[in-house]
RNA sequence: GCCCCCGUAGCUCAGAAGGAUAGAGCGAGAGUUUCCUAAACUCUGCGUCGGAGGUUCGAGUCCUCUCGGGGGUACCA
């Protein structure tokens, strides 16, 4: 919270006490219309009934008792049935500004959540194949919330996990000796539920090319493990590389064979023994996830004595609880919206917290190509794969897309669209305020402004509203942390952008009067910071010149 | 059948923890450059918040039911 709502939310409790009120709960928040000021509580009407009074006598009292600090709240006006609306005095919006500049790089940031550790896992694709456009959109929400936890003072790790064993690998492995066979003249059929991308083909190609006849004068099987470890060596540095040119570093990648070699998975199964959260049916093991919370329960152990997936993603989120995070937070395709309740049910048959787990349900990204929609299918091999699409639109605008909607709504993802550099790409606009005020200290030529200059002058609405505008990016922070959903960013770079815009129309800066005219370069480098830093939550760069 | 997500303007979507007359962008129409980048700005029209009940001072927001759209529902990962 900032100076002047810690000091409305201090002085209205204090006003309520005296008032007769045993226990105050003051709520500020934001009107939906301007015109009612910058700061709204209805402390008036929750608590009329406590006090036997009419709301709007409530109202009167409590303004009339209110010691505000005019150097932070102007006005304090009741409207409505009992509504009390502050306006921000403008001497605090001038701080905003100063403040900007003396922040810098660390504008908006602060240590709310220090302390607070987080564990954000996402993308975590299978390693056998390219990166599709479901994984861009994962990688760009889950990035941005790593970076907006930490602009909030909290140790936040981003993880990758691998599925590098059991079955897929196995399917992996064969898959890609027939396609080396076939290479080597002897053609061999893709086993039942293996992989048919046509990638596997040229990976194919490049091992022959380096280890010749190699695994073709070897026993089958042996060859395909070894294939399949190659195929995955091959496939977790081709991702790791994709999402780092997207801009997407992980701090760890855990590998599933970790926690195989050490038996985790089955040291999990002894646990959910030990605590008789197990049962056989039809010789297989079943965890009795429907007894904790579950709708259902889920086999474990198959009848021929394989673990299913469950099981070592048991053993991964005991080690990930093992590791002491306050919150651990997973990021999920659509057709993972049963994990959330199976997990936690585990987590609970185990005497963990299920509560530290998070999961977030990304929905469905649909590409289209003007209008028209692009047909993915991993089986058959026609993807449309992330490398392609950033190739295609660039970084920035893939990220600010994949930000554009909440992570529970389905995506419309328009590559012609997001190329575009019109008025219809809402990249462009925010991007292009950065630029705008970079030329104007171009065409200054002065540099950079310091922050000691009187901002007194800055008084056009275009000028308040936009110093009102820059100090929400802690709000927002809040919002978008806090709801797990970084889409509110891209609202309120829009905003800022237009009321910027909007300035720049009205309030000319280099022909000014040189007092205003030093304070609106301070206003234009204020929120040149506040751009930037936004952007960068975003994982878009703010560009100089467009 | 069961589970998850979504129904708000012509289109795509915002709407904090329940608040005041429900907002943007795009599209459509009309304007604005002797002036710091017109990738901009200004003005105009646009709504039974899918429907019905309920909770209360007050519901787009919470609860129940219902209709519609999308996705999922393996001893696969």
């Amino acid at each position: 919270m900032n100076r002047a709502h810690q000091h409305l939310a201090s002085v209205l409790t204090e006003a309520m006490r005296n008032l007769g009120s045993a226990q105050p709960h003051v709520i500020l928040e934001k009107p939906r219309d301007p015109s009612h000021g910058d700061v709204a509580t209805n402390a008036a009407l929750t608590h009329a009934k406590e006090l036997g009074r009419a709301p709007r006598a409530v109202a009167e009292a409590l303004v009339g008792r209110l010691a505000l600090d005019h150097d932070l709240i102007e006005s304090a006006e009741i409207a409505g049935p009992g509504f009390i609306n502050f306006r921000f005095a403008v001497p605090y919006l001038h701080s905003i500004a100063a403040r900007a500049l003396r922040d810098a790089d660390h504008f908006g940031e602060s240590d709310e959540l220090a302390g607070h550790r987080v564990l954000i896992e996402f993308v975590s694709a299978n390693p056998s194949g390219p990166l599709n456009v479901v994984s861009a959109r994962a990688a760009a929400v889950g990035d941005s919330l790593v970076r907006m936890f930490r602009a909030r003072g909290a140790t936040c790790e981003a993880e990758f996990y691998v599925n590098d064993a059991g079955n897929q690998v196995r399917l992996l492995g064969e898959s890609v000796r027939a396609r080396y066979e076939t290479e080597c003249g002897s053609p061999a059929a893709i086993p039942e539920g293996g992989y048919h991308g046509e990638y596997l083909i040229e990976l194919a190609r490049s091992i022959r090319q380096r280890y010749g006849d190699h695994f073709h004068n070897q026993p089958a099987e042996d060859a395909a493990r070894e294939l399949g470890r190659l195929a995955v060596q091959h496939f977790v540095d081709d991702q790791r590389k994709t999402l780092s040119d997207f801009g997407v570093p992980f701090d760890r990648w855990f590998f599933e064979d970790e926690l195989r070699t050490q038996n985790a998975e089955w040291q999990a199964l002894e646990e959910l023994r030990r605590r008789e959260a197990t049962f056989e049916r039809e010789g297989a093991v079943y965890a009795a996830t429907s007894r904790f919370g579950d709708v259902q329960d889920w086999v474990i152990v198959t009848s021929d004595g394989r673990p299913t997936y469950f099981l070592p993603d048991v053993a991964y989120h005991l080690n990930k609880y093992d590791r002491g995070y306050d919150r651990v937070i997973n990021i999920l395709g659509p057709d993972h919206h049963t994990f959330s309740s199976r997990m936690k049910a585990a987590l609970r048959a185990l005497g963990r917290d299920p509560e530290k787990l998070e999961v977030i349900l990304l929905q469905h990204v649909t590409l289209l190509r003007d209008g028209e929609p692009v047909k993915m299918s991993k089986r058959a091999g026609q993807l449309i794969e992330m490398r392609e699409l950033i190739d295609e639109t660039g970084v920035d605008a893939a990220r600010y897309f994949f930000l554009l909607r909440r992570t529970s709504t389905p995506l419309d993802f328009d590559i012609e669209l997001a190329k575009r550099h019109t008025q219809e790409n809402p990249v462009y606009y925010v991007q292009y305020a950065h630029a705008r005020i970079e030329s104007i200290f171009r065409k200054a030529g002065i540099g950079y402004p310091a922050g000691d200059v009187d901002l007194r002058p800055l008084t056009a609405p275009e000028e308040l509203d936009l110093l009102r505008r820059l100090r929400e990016l802690r709000d927002v922070l809040v919002e978008t942390t806090g709801g797990r959903d970084p889409h509110g960013m891209t609202v309120w770079l829009r905003d800022v952008a237009t009321q910027f815009h909007k300035f720049y129309e009205n309030c000319r800066v280099l022909t000014a009067p040189a007092e205003l005219q030093a304070a609106r370069l301070v206003l234009c480098r204020a929120t040149q910071m506040a751009l930037q830093k936004g952007l960068a939550f975003c994982g878009v760069c703010a560009p100089r010149e467009m």
